[in-house]
Order: C-alpha cells, then structure tokens, then sequence
RNA sequence: GGGAUCUUAGCUCAGCUGGGAGAGCAUCUGCCUUACAAGCAGAGGGUCAUAGGUUCGAGCCCUAUAGGUCCCACCA
C-alpha cells in the first residue's frame, strides 16, 4: 500500500526502473487519432558511430520537454528517433579498424566492405540509443529509423530520379573540393578554412620573344602561395584596365619547367591593388582560377593524383608528393634565377572537416543538385513567416546562405551510403538514372550496365528524413496525419547541411513544409568557454553526469540559465544546484506526505481555505500561467526558472512554514483538511509543471503520492493533464494581505539579526496600524509570526498605547511593528537606522514626485503607470509619517 | 572583406514588446528550528563596455568607438 519516500534524493535506480515502466507501458507510442491534434518531432538522427555527448543531451532534452509539454496538454504527440548513417564518418572509423586488423579496404573489396560495415553498425548503432533513454527520451522507439533503411533508401532513390528528371541533378566536370586521404570529394560546406602560416613566393616568367622563344630580358613577376600549381597554370591574368601592362595584351609568357608558352589574359577578377596585378591561372586547382578559365575558354589541366601526388601532366615531378613537389619546384626555380624573393605569409587554408586534410580542388566529373531553383520556396517560407526561426537572428544566417547558394556537389567516392542510381551502358556509354537497373539499353539495345560506384553525401537521405520517417513515398496515413511534422530542434551549426536542405526538400517532394517552427540551441562548452573536443580531452561524458547526479538534474542544467541560440558553459557546480532543487522537492514532498493521513483528503473544492491557502493557489495560478505562455513561445529555461522560484521561494520557504502550526494542531479539523488539500494540490501541479524538465523524480513523486493518498487523476504523471489556469482563483485581496504579513515578517527577521538577536530568543510583537483592513489582515495571520519570527505573543491593535518606549520598530506600508527588547535596544543605534530608513524614504519620494511633477509625464505616460506612481507617494508618505513620528517619539527621551 | 553576436554583482549568465537592476555559485554573519546542512535566516557587492542621440522615461531603441566570440567569403 502506502510506499514512502527514502531520506534523501537517490536518483540512482530510479531513473531506469521507471524509465523501463514508461516503455512497456507504451506511453511514448503514438498511433494515428483523429479526434487528437497531432505535435511532432523528428529527432535529428545521431550517427551510428556517435557516442553520446553534451550537445545531444542538450538537443534531446530540449525535445523531450517539448514533447512531454504537448502530450500532456492532450496533443498526440510523435516524437521519431533513428540513427544516421554518417557516411564518411563511419566510413572512416571502419577504414581504421579494419587497419588494425592488418586490412585494406580495397583488397576487402565492396560487397565484403559492405558487409563489415553493416555489422559495425547493428554492433554499435544500438548503443547511442540505449544512451538516450538514459537521458529519460520519450520517443517513440517502435517507430525507430535508420537513415540507410530499406525506407529510406526508397526515398532517396525516388528523389534522385525525380530530381534528374527535372534536370535539377545533372553529371558535371566542375571544379569540387577533394580529400585525398578520404580519398572522396566533399561538398563546399564540408570544408572548413584554417589560418595558416605559410608562405608568399614571388616568381617570374620569360615573356615570349619575336621567336617564340623566352625572353631573356623581359619577365613578369607575380606571387603565389602554391608553386606546385604552377605544372598546370595555363595563362596569366592582368586586369584589363592595369595600364601598367597595356603592352602585354596580346603576348605570351613562359611557363618554365613545363617549357611552353601560354596567353596572357584580361580579366576584371585580377585586383590591380593586390601584389604586383598579375595573376597565374591555374584552372584544374583553384575555384576562381576555374571560373577565369572558363571565360577564356583555356584548357584545364590536372597535374595531381586522386592521393594528391603530381601525376603524369606534372612532367618529371611525377610521382611526387604535392608538398614534396613544391620545394623541388622552388629550388628549381631559385636555380634557374626565376625566384625573386620569399615572404612569410599567413593565409586560409581548406581542410576536410572530417579528417583536417588540406583540401585539393580538382576538376572530376561528380554529380549536383541545381540549386538556384529549389531553393526559391524555402527562402521565401522563412521570409514570409510560414517557418519561424529561434532566435528571430538565424533569419540572416539563412539568408546569408540561401543568397549565395552554389550547386550542391552529391557524389562521394565511398562505399557506405546510397548508391547512385545511374548506370552506364559499357558498349555505347549511355547513361540512364532509374530505380531498378534498366534491362536493355536505349541506346544501344544491348544489356550491359554497371552502376556508378560512388554513393551519395549523407545529407541527401538527412534532408528527406522529416517524411522519408513517415513513410513516403509511399502515401501512408501516418504521413497524410503526423506530416508536416511541428518543431525541428537542432544546432545552429547544422543550418546549412540540414536545416535548409530539410526545407527545400520538403517544399519539392511533399509540397509543403517540413516543420513550422525551428528551434536552435548552441554548444555546449567547457567551464572555460572552450569547445568540447576529444583532442583536448575536455569533454563532459553525459552518462558519468548522469550518473553521479542523476539525468533530472543534467536535463535541468542544459535547459536554465541560457537563451535560445546561444553557447553556454558547463559547469559542475550548477549540476549541483540542479541536483538540490531535485532534493529540496523530494523533501519537501516526503514532509507533506509525512501529513497525510489514512482517510482520504477533502477535495479542495470543499476545503474551507483559509487566506494563506489562497493566497499560495494564486499564486500556483498564476506560475501556471506564465510557465504555459513561456513553454508555448519556446522560452523553456524561463518556464524552468520560474517553476523553480515558484517550488523554492513560495511553497517551500513560505507556504509550508506558514502551515506546519495547522498541520500540527488536529484540534481545528477544518483547517488542518484545508491546509492538507492546498498542498495537495499544489504538489502534484507543481510537479506537473516540472515534470517535462525533471521526468523521473516528478513521476517517483507522483506515483507514490497517487498510492497514499488516492484520487490522483492518472497512473502516470507523464500522461496526465497539464495544468490550467483558472480564473476562479484570483484571490488578489488575500494575496495583498499575505504579502503583507510575508514583509512584517521580514522585517523583524531583518531588524532581529541586525540587533544581534539570537533566533531562539522570542519576543512579544506589537503591530500597530490606523487601517482596519490592515488590521484585520493581521489579526487573521497572527499565528504566523511564532514560527516564522520568533514571537511569544503577538497583538494588533489601532493605538500605541502600552507598548514599551524602548521598542524597536519596523515600518511597514500602513503599519508599524514594535518589539521590545528592552535590556538590548541602544536608543543611539535606533535612532541611526531608523535615520537610515527615512534617508531611503526622501530618496523614494523625491523620485516620485519628480515624476509626478514633470507635466510631460503627466499628459504622455499611459494611465496605469500614473496611477502605479500616485500610489507610491502615498505609500512612501504614509512610511515616511511613521518613521519620522517614531523618531520624535525617541529624541524626546 | 561581409554579416551575426556579446560586453550587466568576484565567477557564469537571465532580463520577453522601453516604466524603480535579477538568479545560481562564491564571500560574510547567525542557526543541527523534528521535510530538507544537497538545508534555514540575514548581509555585502553593479555609473548594465565607452561617447553621443531618440524619449516624459533607456540595460533594452538609433549612431559611432573599443574589446571578445562566431559564421560566411577566400586576394592569387
């Protein structure tokens, strides 16, 4: 029957215990219901190769409040989990393993590569999801995808020839970014640039003479950071309005070491300004040099190896490495008088993102996605408003991107990934893109097909996930009801490889949006602001968090005390406050739970409140209130904190201070029922409240409660309804009068350490005031003041009579409180901090009326605020009469 | 080069559409008051980066300056 809380918080135990209840319960399965609105998620799918880290947890946190908010608001709530394949990643990790094991990938060969990976992944892919149920994630694991699934892999393959259909995925030789250790080419947004110190050589080439041979005499000097390039260079490029080099127009420079004479060309790319104005062009390994290129149809030339060594075009270099090449080439240069000086230069440099590799652009046949098109309806959602960026400032982030938006590079020379769906014809060379290989030729009529070998960049299957989860292509119901899916949650790191290819896509294939609304978070960072990272081992393992103080308190940390889209730094400490705010509920429900009796509790609507009761079911309300209108704008670390204040600051150092004399006494049996249904009630709301945030000691809470006392609406909190406000509730009159008495008992709380007071010492309390409303407040509430300051006796009373000179007193709006101290008042010390008090008060009431008087205030500040001001002054008066009385009162003695 | 963002208590950060500066931690003082010492009661501590401007009123809006962080571009 009735289970008891333990002594102290102990989330250990608890947490999977329940979290294991939640599952097999199916609390978190979402199955199609028409009668409920749908709320969905998808949860950006970790990679298989991942451990989990802070930025998931932050991530799934976010998430799982959002979730759990709108589940309990009666929403059918959907969140979708699955794991990505993370092609190069994972690629890269079983590269590695199989190297251990003494293993070349390209003896293993494809099918056998395939193979390994596929159970790499069946070993390791489960492992970051056990992790999130750590976490307390209430996703729907039944529903759990893979971004490489039979589904998926439909989805992709479907986009593909859709896309090539429209011509918007075509095969081109363009310039593309290489790594040539992943030996694969990656696309613009996976290269990463790096400031790096190198160097500026300065070089120069014979112009060609009459006979077309080297000048002697005449050279032309430029700089460049990498003469390796210069095997491939073929021209160089002045700007056409340089006058310096009007007489260059037409002519012809040596390229040395290759021995062959090659244009000079004009073009408005060259910056007159910069170095010398002149420009080699290099169009097979530079992007802008490319694009020169083009415009004066110059031949490309690749001079390097896919493993980025000089290939056969590079003449005698041959063979060697880039680098290698490079100071050959110097020396050669140097030797040959063409060097002209060297400069320690500091510049960026591409690197794979992946693998820190220096990037070598290269000109390969590869595969793109035209983007100019697609992209028009998911700038113009974001514009428009249909989609709603948090924090408002991503817009420009968006935009930066959207604007200057370049053909998407696909195609990656991997093994793990989605195949392309293209096939060669291997005796007319006719290409078709379908989704099964095609079984005779168009062109050709014969039947032999091979298919492209390279896969697809992982983020062409991330971009469909928002429906490829739901079924599509297939028309399935879940997508017809959950699509479009509601909140997208992510980095703002992501934006571009995901967020905006999930949108366009979503625009393309389903018509309409992926998701409404997209909430972004930022890192998570070491307590020196630093980025977490393995290569400086300052990386905060979630699960030890976790497990040290529980996954309640990791949640609760994440989530405070930071603004969405913004970094925030871990920190121990605040763990800790996180895990005594866990410890401070747990105790203060074990105390109500200590009160409760066998008999069932009087249902609240039949308690006979007293002020105080309501004056906390108020403010519950109005907690509700604000926490909701928070959750509902996404400002959850808000909601969070005023929860927070509401459960610390009210409820426990107040409320259940104030009621512990009723609880105790069972002589007044329709108080202490009162008293009892009040924390009932605002237990299991606050609990509610928190419950999103803090899932498992909110449910352990619950749930025991629920055994004891009975009458709890549901079995489980995480299903159960989410507080309303209730207008019912606004007790302002009995609101006033409790702050009222909260501030009378801060004053003496305040004037008794100021004295030197101990705690323990009581003392009668005399509270004087002309007001009868004030009065009967006090009256009403005498009984508070023995325990929450000490008073052996207290009396309210209109007049001053009978109470003691040599008291000390308290001003209070409307009233005095008086506490003789006799043998300890020193009449100097009051006089002086009574002094102080009406310094402060002058201060008040100078300000006041400054306002008051100002005419401009007067005739332009809205009503309300006037009047807050008319009541100030006559607040501060009213004080400052009685402090000004008393100190009268004292000199006289 | 373009853009974003930050500068608030000793530290880390909140502060929603402009209306008397907040939290956690740290510091100091006093308390083992039978829910909680992972606690209770109190205290100290801020010209809200600087300079202008708009406004009856600015931490909040505008402009400039200084410093920090990040993103994009990649001038060879």
């Amino acid at each position: 029957m009735a289970k008891e809380l333990a002594k102290t918080y102990d989330p250990k135990g608890m947490e999977d215990r329940l979290y294991q209840k939640w599952e097999e319960k199916k609390y978190f399965h979402a199955e199609i219901d028409k009668d409920r609105k749908p709320f969905t998620i998808v949860m950006p799918p970790p990679n298989i190769t991942g451990q989990l880290h802070m930025g998931h947890a932050l991530d799934n946190t976010m998430q799982d409040i959002l979730i759990r908010f709108k589940r309990m608001q009666g929403y059918n709530a959907l969140w979708q989990p699955g794991t990505d394949h993370a092609s190069i990643a994972t690629e890269v990790k079983i590269i590695e393993s199989l190297k251990e094991q003494g293993i070349d990938k390209q003896d293993l060969g494809r099918e056998k590569f395939l193979e390994r990976a596929w159970e790499w992944k069946k070993e390791y892919g489960g492992k970051i999801t056990k992790q999130l149920r750590k976490l307390g994630s209430s996703c729907d694991w039944d529903r759990e995808r893979f971004t490489m699934d039979k589904g998926c892999n439909a989805a992709v393959t479907e986009v593909f020839c859709k896309l090539h259909e429209k011509g918007l995925i075509y095969k081109g030789s363009r310039i593309i970014n290489w790594c040539p250790v992943c030996n694969t080419s990656i696309s613009d947004a996976e290269v990463e640039y790096e400031e790096q110190q190198g160097h500026f050589w300065h070089i120069k080439y014979p112009l060609v003479d009459e006979n077309g041979q080297p000048s002697k005499e005449e050279f032309l000097e430029f700089a460049t950071t990498r003469p390796e390039t210069m095997l491939g260079d073929t021209a160089v490029a002045i700007h056409p309005e340089d006058e310096r080099y009007t007489y260059l127009k037409g002519r012809q420079v040596w390229l040395p070491l290759i021995n062959k004479p090659i244009p000079v060309v004009e073009d408005s790319y060259v910056d007159m300004e910069f170095g010398t104005g002149v420009v080699k062009i290099t169009p097979g390994h530079d992007p802008n040099d490319f694009e020169v290129g083009r415009r004066h149809d110059l031949p490309v030339i690749n001079i390097m190896n896919d493993n980025a060594t000089i290939n056969q075009n590079g003449g005698k270099y041959a063979g060697m490495d880039r680098y290698d090449a490079r100071k050959a080439i110097v020396k050669e240069l140097d030797e040959m008088g063409l060097l002209v000086r060297i400069e320690d230069y500091s510049h960026n440099v591409g690197t794979h993102d992946r693998c820190k590799t220096t990037v070598e652009p290269l000109v390969k046949q590869q595969w793109f996605v035209k983007m100019d098109e697609l992209i028009k309806p998911a700038v113009e959602a974001v514009k428009s408003g249909d989609i709603r960026l948090i924090p408002e400032r991503m817009d420009k982030t968006y935009y930066n991107w959207t604007d200057n938006i370049r053909d998407w590079c696909i195609s990656r020379q991997l093994w793990w990934g989605h195949r392309i769906p293209a096939y060669y014809c291997e005796d007319c060379g006719e290409i078709v893109v379908a989704k099964e290989a095609p079984g005779i030729c168009p062109g050709c009529g014969k039947s032999h097909f091979t298919q492209d070998p390279d896969t697809l960049d992982t983020w062409f299957s991330s971009a469909l996930w928002p429906f490829s989860t739901l079924g599509w292509p297939e028309k399935t119901a879940d997508l017809e009801y959950f699509y479009p899916t509601d909140v997208l949650v992510t980095g703002y790191d992501i934006i571009f490889f995901w967020v905006i290819r999930m949108i366009f896509s979503g625009f393309e294939q389903m018509g309409e949006k992926p998701f409404h609304t997209v909430l972004f978070h930022g890192l998570v960072r070491d307590s020196q602001g630093r980025k977490m990272s393995k290569s400086l081992g300052n990386g905060i393992d979630p699960l030890e968090i976790i497990d040290q103080y529980g996954a309640d308190a990791l949640r609760f940390t994440l989530i405070t005390g930071n603004a969405p889209g913004n970094d925030m730094r871990f920190y121990y400490e605040r763990v800790e406050a996180s895990r005594n705010f866990a410890n401070k509920i747990w105790n203060a429900s074990r105390f109500i739970m200590m009160n409760l009796d066998e008999k069932p509790l009087v249902p609240i609507e039949d308690a006979k409140l007293l002020p105080v009761d309501k004056w906390i079911l108020c403010k519950l309300n109005r907690v509700i209130k604000e926490a909701t209108d928070n959750m509902e704008n996404f400002e959850l670390g808000i909601a969070a904190q005023k929860v927070y204040d509401f459960i610390w600051d009210e409820l426990c150092d107040w409320y259940i201070e104030m009621v512990k004399p009723r609880l105790y006494n069972s002589d007044d049996e329709d108080s202490r029922n009162a008293a009892l249904a009040t924390l009932k009630t605002v237990l299991v709301d606050s609990l509610k409240l928190l419950h999103p945030y803090m899932p498992f000691v909110t449910e352990e809470i619950y749930c025991t409660l629920a055994d004891m006392a009975g009458g709890l609406d549901c079995e489980s909190i995480m299903i159960s309804e989410w507080p309303k406000y209730d207008s019912e509730r606004e007790f302002v009159q009995e609101e006033k009068e409790i702050e009222l008495i909260k501030e009378a008992v801060r004053g003496i709380r305040n004037v008794k350490t100021e004295m030197n007071v101990p705690p323990s010492r009581k003392a009668n309390i005399y509270i004087v005031s002309e007001k009868e409303d004030v009065l009967s407040a006090f009256e009403k509430g005498k009984l508070f003041f023995g325990a929450l300051a000490g008073a052996s006796q207290v009396f309210v009373q209109k007049e001053k009579s009978g109470i003691d000179d040599d008291a000390v007193s308290v001003m209070i709006p409307n009233a005095a409180v008086y506490i003789p101290f006799a043998e300890l008042v020193d009449i100097e010390q009051e006089i002086a901090r009574l002094k102080k008090e009406e310094t402060r008060l002058t201060g008040e009431l100078k300000r006041v009326n400054g306002m008051l008087s100002n005419e401009k205030f007067i005739s332009k500040a809205p009503e309300s605020k006037i009047m807050e001001e008319k009541e100030k002054l006559a607040k501060y008066t009213q004080m400052m009469e009685q402090v000004k009385e008393r100190l009268n009162q004292l000199s006289q003695k």
